[in-house]
DNA sequence: TATGCGTGGAC
DNA sequence: TGTCCAAGCAT
């Protein structure tokens, strides 16, 4: 049964992040990158294109530095690790830790969020942003309450198969949670090999085959010490080699970075996508939602209206929320957080 | 594959 | 101040 008690974040003060990793596997990998020239005492699914090894010292750097964040810890459990995943999904860190205190308080496995209303959870999401993670997170509670016993799976495609969840937190999951060896593909991890191996200031917008490519040529052949790798090349993405003002100075694979080798060029090609939102509907919809989350029982329309000045896209914005599952209509012109 | 989806901190 | 950015997912 996968029944973390609570942890409360008492700050640091367990060291241990994650179990130590075993020894490493000697299995040559069959998946070498094309043209590497052969570094014979490391497998060649280790090996960057260069053929210089790259997890040993992220690995070590990990060891050093890694945060003790509370998802990290042996109690929070598979469920408490995916919370986390759905929380910081596109939001960092600082924002997620006294959220993710409180919903492992109140809600210390899948099935006692499962028995809540889906209003309460995005109640509970409070500021967090993007609310419809959780509704899903709420949707993949009921669904793990129902198909799996209660326990979060620990097998790949049966998360992918939940709510909420894609490619990269269903690795996550099972890697972070289980241990499990898999590419764990996120914009960190992403950006590190950008610099690292490629040259690259950023990655591409969309993830590539390539990049999967090179993701999975990584990995080390241990199962243990892939976990491990996952956990570190992000965290070295999040703390060392992040969008803007990197610090190479503290970087264990500076030495070997194809960006920083070429001097650091600057992107090229189509601008990175950026995000608008003053005046979108995304701004609006906040709005509203922020009134609902508030208040205690139902709210009349005439005060939804205060929160923005055209009613055209004030009806869209609302229609959208009620579409997404994210409020309900009542009669008389009332809506609240879904109860269904 | 491109787009829509929140929020707030850093510079 | 405005711009950029933060452990993506669903359609």
């Amino acid at each position: 049964m996968t029944a973390p008690t609570k942890p409360p974040y008492n700050g640091p003060s367990d060291p241990a992040a994650a179990p130590a990793s075993a020894a490493v596997s000697g299995t040559p990998a069959s998946a070498a990158v094309s043209g590497a020239p052969a570094s014979a005492a490391v497998p060649a699914g280790e090996r960057t294109a260069s053929g210089v090894p790259l997890h040993a010292p992220v690995i070590d750097w990990f060891d050093e530095h890694a945060r003790d964040l509370p998802w990290r810890r042996p109690e929070a459990g598979a469920w408490g690790v995916m919370v986390s995943e759905f929380m910081l999904q596109q939001t960092p860190v600082s924002r997620v830790l006294p959220v993710y205190e409180q919903w492992l308080a109140r809600w210390p496995r899948p099935a006692d969020l499962a028995a809540q209303a889906p209003g309460e959870a995005v109640r509970a999401w409070g500021r967090l942003g993007y609310p419809r993670r959780a509704l899903r997170l709420h949707g993949a509670a009921a669904a793990i309450t129902e198909r799996h016993g209660g326990d979060v799976p620990a097998d790949h495609a049966q998360l992918l198969a939940l709510p909420g969840i894609g490619e990269y937190t269903a690795a996550a999951v099972a890697s972070f949670a289980y241990g499990q060896r898999h590419a764990v593909l996120d914009t960190n991890v992403r950006r590190v090999f950008a610099r690292a191996v490629t040259g690259a200031q950023y990655p591409p917008n969309a993830t590539t085959a390539a990049e999967r490519k090179l993701a999975r040529a990584l990995l080390p052949d241990d199962e243990a010490r892939a976990a491990r790798w996952a956990a570190a090349s992000m965290e070295l993405g999040a703390l060392v080699c992040t969008a803007k003002n990197e610090s190479c100075h503290r970087c264990p694979i500076a030495d070997r970075c194809a960006w920083r080798l070429a001097g650091k060029p600057a992107h090229d090609g189509p601008p990175r996508r950026g995000q608008t939102y003053a005046g979108t509907d995304r701004q609006v919809r906040g709005r509203l939602l922020a009134v609902l989350r508030e208040a205690h029982g139902p709210v009349p329309q005439a005060v939804l209206d205060q929160v923005w000045h055209e009613p055209v896209q004030r009806a869209r914005a609302l229609d959208g929320l009620v579409a997404d599952g994210l409020a309900e209509p009542l009669a008389d012109g009332l809506y609240r957080l879904p109860l269904t």
